[in-house]
RNA sequence: GGGGGUGUAGCUCAGUUGGUUAGAGCGCUGGCCUGUCACGCCAGAGGCCGCGGGUUCGAGUCCCGUCACUCCCGCCA
């Protein structure tokens, strides 16, 4: 493991961590304990891997040396927990297995017990031949997690915690806790809910994030608060998502957007250096509107071009009637050019159906060639609008191009998720270093397309940038900003309103009126009106953080404990049906009884 | 809620056109072995082919349903 032994105060079972037997020990008399990893019985002589947190070190069971305890050796299997004492002895050359950080050191036992036998782990601790499934895994998560890589993975995490704790600290930031059974206040996603017993047919919710609980500790005059905070949220998972999960959340007072920017690009270059991470900085930015056409997405993985081209002018008034139709009816053609790429005609099809998936109606390629088009629609198309395509694309021969027709985000948006499937696929990302990006000015409200309404694209909470115009909600700012890191968002903050006239004004822009408003926020109005100060933050997700910086996909990876895609808990059963005596005491009634697991 | 993938021994997987007694590697058990380190050699045990139904003389294989895991879309202020 990377990090150093711990500070070990001898006792019965160990004066020596596993990790720590090398040369200052040579002739010493340690004791080790562990648990057996692996073992080599050769009849007259019986070897065995004993690990523990620190790594893992050769015991000798030798019938000369070990005398009564050499018998022992024959009994252990792997897992057993065993504590054993002997002389350190350096290995003859021959012997040393340089693939071990102890390799040229030894344990010849004199002494050994074993402290709890183990029955036959489900699967080897860790397997060179193949990776263990992953619900067998957390089916047994104690002994997944007993794995140097999952060790590793953890302990990764505890350091970057600390190392946030830390710098916080240093920079005047209180840790404050805030509850975890609160108010329901159904705005964005679907709460988990907790049913009072004292207050029958009411119900707590967990929190989705301490949003206003941190507003009202900068009313309450704290000015610059932090708290690792669960979080939880009922909706449905994704590998990088988990309906509980942490977040490094912050917030400070007499704040604007550069303030909190400024403060976090320390942080997080502190972070990133204290974890070995190469980073440019300062970190560029780039505005929502901006990250939206050239990347498709508010999430740009800025580590690579290869970006969303707008072609609608060149195409304008083209006989082409898939692309003409779209353009005559307020739409875009959008492409993308992958660079010079030959794939069979099955390839293509394939990622036709992945622009499907994307919500495309269809996607068209082509292959640069003599200057015009290969493609099956080419003959659809005038040469000069195939030279005009391909100069707007900037396509030279053999490159290969993808567009797609539809609204404009529509058609962005497939071309940048396609860019983000086959950025890996294809090996688009060049060598160099992680690309950390501000999205700025994002805008206040987007409108539900089908309803019509308002709904925030940060939070209702978020202060618009300058004066608000109700009459115009699709033109406002809001003073938000994400951080994406190498496409990938990292953490999400805004200046919050301070002003009750204000907040009231977006909530009626969202359809809650005062009245409303007055019923799920009335405390946050309130405390509004007591001097609330200019104030704002950020939220990091941990998990995210943790997992990229221990190269997992999976957010699973660097959770101890993590839950299925289903929502559910192989270890413990979670969730259970309850008894009918829980549920009476909390008032409640089971409409559909759940099968009896196991 | 929708789509894709997977489900066969403890683990990772193979299993042909539907055809005899379902295989491999690892692990496990027993035996042998004094320098191994993914030890080696010999022998052995181990199966609800996810579950339910159907087609068929015959189903691990085909059909329908269902469950679990996984990835994606929707959803995630």
């Amino acid at each position: 493991m990377s990090e150093d032994a711990p500070f070990l105060k001898p006792n019965e079972y160990r004066d020596t961590w596993c990790g720590q037997v090398l040369g200052d020990r040579v002739g010493e008399e340690v004791v080790v304990s562990g648990w057996v990893h692996r073992r080599r019985d050769h009849g007259g002589l019986v070897f065995i891997d004993l690990r523990d947190r620190t790594g893992m070190v050769q015991l000798v069971f030798n019938p000369d040396e070990s005398g009564g305890s050499f018998d022992l050796g024959h009994t252990l299997r792997p897992e057993f927990v065993v504590s054993a004492r002997g002389r350190v002895v350096a290995r003859d050359p021959g012997t040393v297995n340089p693939e071990m950080a102890t390799g040229e050191y030894e344990i010849h036992v004199e002494a050994a017990e074993i402290l709890a036998e183990s029955d036959t782990p489900p699967f080897e601790i860790e397997g060179f031949r193949s990776e263990v499934g992953e619900e067998v895994r957390l089916r047994h998560r104690y002994l997944d997690l007993r794995r140097p890589r999952m060790q590793e993975a953890i302990a990764l995490r505890h350091r970057l915690v600390t190392e946030m704790r830390s710098f916080l600290d240093r920079s005047g930031f209180l840790e404050i806790e805030t509850p975890v059974l609160t108010r329901s206040t159904p705005e964005g996603a679907r709460d988990f809910l907790v049913p009072s017993r004292q207050h029958r047919g009411s119900f707590f919710a967990l929190p989705q994030s301490p949003q206003l609980f941190k507003q009202l500790l900068m009313v309450s005059g704290f000015e610059r608060y932090f708290q690792v905070a669960r979080c939880f949220r009922d909706e449905d998972l994704r590998a990088d998502r988990q309906p509980d999960f942490t977040q490094l959340d912050l917030e400070m007072s007499f704040v604007g957007v550069e303030d909190v920017i400024e403060l976090n690009e320390r942080l997080m270059a502190y972070l990133l250096g204290q974890m070995g991470v190469d980073a440019a900085t300062p970190f560029p930015r780039i505005s929502w509107d901006e990250a939206m056409v050239r990347f498709g997405t508010d999430r740009p993985d800025m580590r690579f071009g290869h970006e969303v081209v707008d072609l609608t002018e060149v195409l304008r008034g083209t006989e082409f009637k898939a692309f003409g139709g779209v353009i005559e009816s307020g739409g875009a053609v959008c492409g993308i050019n992958f660079g010079e790429r030959d794939l069979p005609r099955a390839q293509l099809d394939g990622l036709i159906e992945e622009a499907r998936e994307l919500g495309a109606k269809g996607l068209v390629w082509a292959f640069c060639e003599d200057g015009g088009w290969r493609a099956p629609i080419a003959k659809f198309l005038s040469a000069e609008e195939q030279t005009g395509l391909n100069e707007a694309l900037g396509a030279e021969e053999g490159d290969l191009m993808l567009v797609a027709a539809d609204e404009h985000h529509v058609a962005a948006g497939i071309l940048g998720g396609l860019r983000t499937r086959l950025a890996e696929r294809w090996d688009l990302i060049p060598e160099g270093p992680d690309r950390l990006v501000w999205v700025v000015d994002w805008p206040m409200f987007e409108q539900d397309p089908d309803t019509g309404d308002w709904n925030a694209l940060h939070h209702p909470f978020t202060a618009p940038d300058g004066e608000f115009d109700p009459a115009d909600p699709g033109s406002a700012k809001a003073q938000a900003y994400d951080l994406v890191w190498n496409g990938v968002e990292l953490g999400g903050g805004s200046i919050r309103i301070n002003r009750p006239d204000v907040q009231r004004q977006v909530f009626r822009t969202l359809g809650i009126e005062d009245e409303e408003a007055e019923e799920r926020f009335g405390f946050l109005l309130e405390a509004l009106r007591y001097g609330a100060p200019p104030h704002g933050g950020i939220a990091y997700g941990i998990d995210r953080f943790a997992a990229l910086l221990a190269g997992f996909d999976s957010i699973r990876d660097v959770i101890a404990f993590p839950k299925t895609a289903s929502g559910s808990d192989p270890l413990t059963g979670a969730p259970s049906p309850v008894d009918d005596h829980q549920l009476r005491e909390v008032g409640l009634t089971s409409r559909k009884q759940a099968p009896k697991s196991s």
